[in-house]
DNA sequence: GTCTATATCATGATAGAC
DNA sequence: GTCTATCATGATATAGAC
């Protein structure tokens, strides 16, 4: 379960899996496509994978691991608020630049039977982890170093800079009017400007 | 097309074909399912419909217009940009509080073939709208009301917290141990919190 | 317009040879 | 382990009676 750079059967089964349901999400994904772009056949998938539910069930997990890892162990730290931000803008944005459809995949499957999935992949290893983002927050307001702001909030218009545009991208590119190009660009700067935003929202 | 409150037929194919299209996108959705949830039969929905696509078109185009129409219409006119904001806020976050699945739906669309798509529903419609939002942005900062910053990336900051949350509402819940009525209290009280917080970020 | 029945096809999955 | 059939199911779409 997540070999990497092992160029077996089954690993070429895992990454053209991969590729075919991030693309077309579990609906619309086909088993004869990810043979096909396996280099194998129908049988043989079959025979790495009992089913259709098996194979998914791999990928999604991996996905979803990938998606909150991170999270996890940054809010968990023991470090000061302004750090913690930067940590998650920058660790978030790496990751998501070299997979940028995780998000959209992870959170289209995970709509589907929202309690299925989370019971399902995350046994209970994201529990009271945000508590300690709450409590980094409540010090820096009490001690007057920002400016009183419901922690949820904080995190959620963080979360949102940070993941939308890459879920979003055809609908910004169509109302902005921006090519690939340009978007790309703006994708490259956009870690610096999350963090100062974010800085400037919370002055005291 | 786009008839609002007849009871016709074609009336409770459009909204059955609406829930089963948002919930469960084109690809897992089901005739079937549809006919049911409108209380006809199959053979009665292809009279209406011929195809599946054919009543996919419907609902799709007419999410993405309501998807789009606020933006063009607030971003076109000439106020300022302050007020600009707020009304984009208000505006979006009144109709996502009234079509949660909106966003999802058209995101997860149009991203299997955007191009297509774009052509297909919006025949040039939204051009050089946006054009106005960067000049207002300008303006501002010239004046030395506003820092300095990318229109495009003030644009993105602001669609990204205000849609995410309805798009990513799982994941969220699930990081920030929100249960539904917490979640949804945040919701409301949002509108409020988003303007707030690009104002202050925006503080010259 | 509305229904029932059926044609047609695609897909996930299995059986069995090599 | 890998391949070539083939099965079984379920979905879209159509035909035709009422």
């Amino acid at each position: 379960m997540s070999v990497k750079s092992d160029n077996s059967t089954e690993q070429k089964i895992l990454e053209a899996a991969e590729s075919v349901f991030h693309e077309k999400g579990y609906d619309g994904a086909r088993m004869q496509e990810i043979a096909d772009k396996a280099s194998i056949n129908k049988g043989l998938l079959h025979y790495y994978f009992k089913s259709k539910d098996a194979l998914f069930d791999a990928i999604f997990g991996m996905a979803l691991k990938r998606m909150m890892s991170n999270i996890n162990a940054i809010l968990s730290t023991d470090i000061p608020l302004e750090e913690k931000i930067d940590l998650i803008v920058d660790g978030y944005m790496n990751m998501l630049s070299r997979n940028s459809s995780l998000p959209r995949f992870v959170i289209m499957e995970l709509n589907k039977d929202p309690d299925r999935f989370i019971a399902k992949h995350l046994n209970g290893s994201i529990q009271n982890v945000f508590s300690s983002f709450i409590d980094s927050v409540q010090k820096e307001i009490d001690a007057g170093r920002i400016r009183p702001i419901d922690p949820r909030h904080l995190f959620m218009n963080m979360i949102s800079m940070i993941i939308f545009p890459y879920v979003g991208r055809p609908m910004i590119q169509v109302v902005a009017g921006l090519d690939n190009k340009e978007f790309q660009g703006l994708m490259q700067e956009r870690r610096e400007v999350i963090k100062l935003f974010i800085k400037q929202a919370l002055k005291a």
